[in-house]
DNA sequence: CCTTGACCTTCCAGTTACTGGAAGGATTAA
DNA sequence: TTAATCCTTCCAGTAACTGGAAGGTCAAGG
């Protein structure tokens, strides 16, 4: 099937499909006229990418676990690190962004927001404290 | 000041700083051998700049905020309007990085992690279902 | 006076994962 | 034959830096 095709069944961009062939992560056979041809076991790479893509594997991962699933001989412990290593980082960010969420509440929360030019979010920013150093 | 003293100054690089001239958020007078000259008034607004961004304001919050920033008469309602937006985008950000999180974890802790092939991880990347459909 | 080292300059390229658009060939239907 | 789709490649842009090369400037030491 052309490239048309294997983006619609997939509900993927062409120029992403595309993209894929470029860097090597799915490439395709060619028709006689030069078009991409994609069959089922492509359209099964492009589906296994597109999965671990949305659950924010790197596409670079992509590429490791996209070999791990074609290895009839893996050891699901080299899968599981690369997941477990991913589950890490976004927990990691997930606390990172906790704490900035935090913290710009605190600015955001005491500032009335009205027409006059008083304002604790920027008084944080510029690093003047709030309160009245007697 | 020269760019050396005032990354010092503010534990940011020079590289970085440079950049921010660039891309005119801070743009420092030039002495006479063609070296930048930071004063105090631009590293107060690198001081901003470098507290915004690490609350995650993009560069271009970061230009809009520097100017209510330098403007007497801003009204505070524009800032925080800028902040409670970039609010809204972190909490958006953490509800789908915990999506992520479970979805990630529901494949990872069923999978035994070792030296098999058989692994829920693939086969959910895969797009198959662990349930024996009868 | 000259050299060495630290500091400064500009410019170019690379990073991540695409996305948009231009110019032009292939295919299909009318 | 022509028009509408589809396909191709190539180039450029996104965000916010970061690394590195080639070369100018400056202060200290011999």
């Amino acid at each position: 099937m052309n490239i048309g095709e294997a983006a619609e069944q997939r509900g993927l961009p062409a120029k992403t499909i595309r993209y894929y062939e470029e860097i090597k992560l799915v490439v395709p056979a060619r028709s006689e006229n030069g078009y991409r041809a994609y069959d089922g076991r492509d359209v099964n790479k492009l589906q296994f990418v597109q999965r671990a893509r949305s659950l924010g594997f790197s596409v670079d991962d992509c590429r490791t676990l996209l070999s791990l699933y074609e290895d009839k001989h893996r050891a699901s412990a080299d899968v599981k690190a690369i997941a477990e290593d991913h589950l890490t980082e976004i927990e990691a960010k997930i606390t990172e962004l906790r704490t900035l969420r935090d913290t710009l509440k605190h600015l955001v929360d005491p500032c009335l927001g009205d027409a006059r030019p008083e304002c604790p979010i920027i008084d944080g920013l510029a690093g003047r404290t709030k309160g009245g150093g007697k």
